[in-house]
DNA sequence: CGTTGAACCTGTTTGC
DNA sequence: TGCAAACAGGTTCAAC
């Protein structure tokens, strides 16, 4: 379930009490929770973490040591937390990573997660790179409106779809795909290259908006979500669509919410959103 | 190239 | 009331 804006809501946390700390160890649980570099693990105690960025709707940290440096990618994927030291947590036994800290507020940071959709990743700088480009599209808060107009009127397929796509555009999931679609009054079965100008304008400014009006409720809480500090985020109850079948749609033209079944269920208003 | 579906997972919800 | 099946979904991979 984190997408970008509760990626971003987890990041901002982390920033603020991990960022310059020195990492003491590292104990790791499950061995196949690091999908790459396990063998770099080492290497990671008496790093400083220098800086830490979002990509998508995963987590870069930054490490130096002497005068090289490496990175620790983390997905999240649908359940995995950061949780500082001292904040409760239900299940234990899915901690599968503990970083501990010598001189931060927290004295260490989990990593939990219990369905194990994410992984971890140790990478040098060439295999960050290398990952880097092969798996992120463009950032969706700081692109510029033309290079996001442009990719999609190259693109074939269904507009839900594009807007999911990592490798195009990183961070939506299939909430905030749902929702934009939505609130820019655009069928999930639109397809990009038969849009109008007008309508791929209004498209961009409302996935910027809704990420951004996501991102200072502190992202959505369906289940379970939650920041390092505990705190779970509240844009879920500014949700029009999603997992909202049957209901009226909130613009009031009086037509139920519809779901489609196929590729991870699209809701939407057939009446307000229009396929061109 | 685009699309679809299966696989990976386990806590929660739904249905009988 | 209890149990089993369905569901949730980000990413990767295979197949068409």
């Amino acid at each position: 379930m984190p997408e970008l804006p509760e990626v971003e809501s987890v990041l901002r946390q982390l920033r603020r009490h991990v960022l310059g700390t020195t990492i003491r160890s590292i104990w790791v649980g499950r061995q196949d929770i690091i999908r790459e570099g396990i063998d770099q693990l080492p290497w990671y105690e008496g790093a400083c973490i220098q800086d830490i960025q979002r990509y998508g709707k995963t987590l870069l940290f930054t490490c130096e040591k002497g005068q090289g440096s490496q990175f620790l990618l983390a997905e999240l994927g649908m359940t995995g937390r950061f949780l500082f030291h001292g904040v409760p947590q239900k299940f234990a036994v899915h901690t599968h990573m503990v970083v501990y800290l010598a001189t931060s507020h927290t004295p260490e940071l989990r990593y939990w997660n219990a369905r194990r959709f994410g992984r971890i990743y140790l990478l040098n700088a060439h295999d960050w790179q290398e990952l880097r480009g092969r798996r992120f599209g463009l950032d969706p808060l700081s692109v510029e409106p033309m290079a996001f107009i442009a990719l999609i009127q190259q693109s074939r397929g269904r507009l839900k779809a594009f807007l999911m796509n990592q490798q195009k555009i990183a961070g939506i999931g299939n909430i905030y795909a749902n929702e934009i679609l939505h609130r820019a009054g655009i069928h999930p079965h639109a397809s990009g290259n038969r849009l109008k100008k007008k309508t791929l304008h209004r498209l961009f400014a409302t996935m910027q908006a809704v990420l951004q009006e996501a991102i200072v409720c502190g992202g959505s809480t369906i289940r379970d979500f939650c920041t390092p500090d505990g705190s779970p985020g509240c844009f879920q109850e500014r949700h029009q669509v999603y997992q909202k079948t049957g209901t009226f749609c909130l613009r009031g033209c009086g037509t139920r919410i519809r779901r489609l079944s196929q590729e991870r269920s699209a809701f939407f208003c057939p009446t307000c959103q229009k396929r061109r």
